[in-house]
DNA sequence: CTAGATGCAAACAGTTTGCGTCACT
DNA sequence: AGTGACGCAAACTGTTTGCATCTAG
């Protein structure tokens, strides 16, 4: 997925128009060292299209979201989250409803990288997010159709 | 760290001073199901002390954070991010300047849990972050006293 | 030609800040 | 008594929405 007619291929793979604002953003976005926020992507998007609007950016930023051809880095819901344990823990994370769980570290074998990562790197740590439905959202999946499924908290 | 006299004395072993407020502000973390925003434990507290204001509640949680009586959930920056990164991988973070970079997922070892979650639980993927310093920040730690060093971005 | 995309401004949510008053140590 | 905490309102940042205009298919 490089080139102009790719792009507008997955485009109209995904029921959308191709616009020129569109490729500009998604070259953006590939351009950017490949984690930007949708400010660095207006402003790098700013320099081939002065007119755009920071709006127009989010909308499309948010429809490559929801049609898969974006990834958010995060999992975790937008607003500050506070915990107070302070065991070593990771979390389970559910996709549907965003409630977070604590998973004790001893439940999970050891976390390994197979090379060291490159010279002046330094690890403090490592956070593993289990991502997935809980029990409530699990039986709601089964029970209603794909259309009825509204994302909401449980 | 459960009973009045074990906060205030963390308190005070912090430099702070424990008033009532923060009291109330800490229990409400610790009942709120381990994950609470900010908000969700200004409604809590509010039913203990009904003047208390939603900026102090800010700033006893930033405070408590500040001082490692709380964690922060999430690794990530609190702003929106986004990749085109399909290939499976996972992420180094850098606490300093918050750089995020692909590590790809043959790099890894298995991530696994030593047993199955609750019964009604799906897990549809394992998350990491590897969580450290990146070459940049770490050469200015070593380079610069404590007291200089700003967290700022590469 | 028409549904959907753009651009603008206004609205919103989450969070921080400035300042006068109050309370812990 | 003095430093730091509180409460209030205003400011700010990041993001979304309503609406009129424009454009891709």
């Amino acid at each position: 997925m490089s080139t102009v007619q790719e792009f507008r291929e997955t485009c109209h793979r995904h029921g959308l128009a191709a616009t020129h604002q569109r490729q500009v953003i998604f070259e953006a976005v590939m351009a950017l060292h490949g984690h930007p926020s949708p400010e660095a992507v207006f402003e790098k998007v700013q320099k081939k299209i002065p007119s755009i609007s920071l709006a127009t950016v989010y909308k499309n930023i948010r429809t490559f979201l929801d049609s898969g051809i974006l990834r958010e880095v995060s999992v975790h819901h937008g607003s500050l989250r506070v915990e107070a344990n302070h065991r070593p823990h990771h979390h389970f994370v559910c996709t549907n409803c965003k409630t977070i769980l604590d998973l004790p570290e001893e439940e999970f074998g050891p976390v390994q990288l197979r090379h060291k990562l490159p010279r002046g790197f330094q690890v403090q740590k490592f956070v593993v997010d289990v991502v997935g439905l809980c029990p409530k959202c699990s039986t709601q999946r089964k029970s209603f159709s794909k259309e009825n499924q509204e994302k909401q908290p449980c």
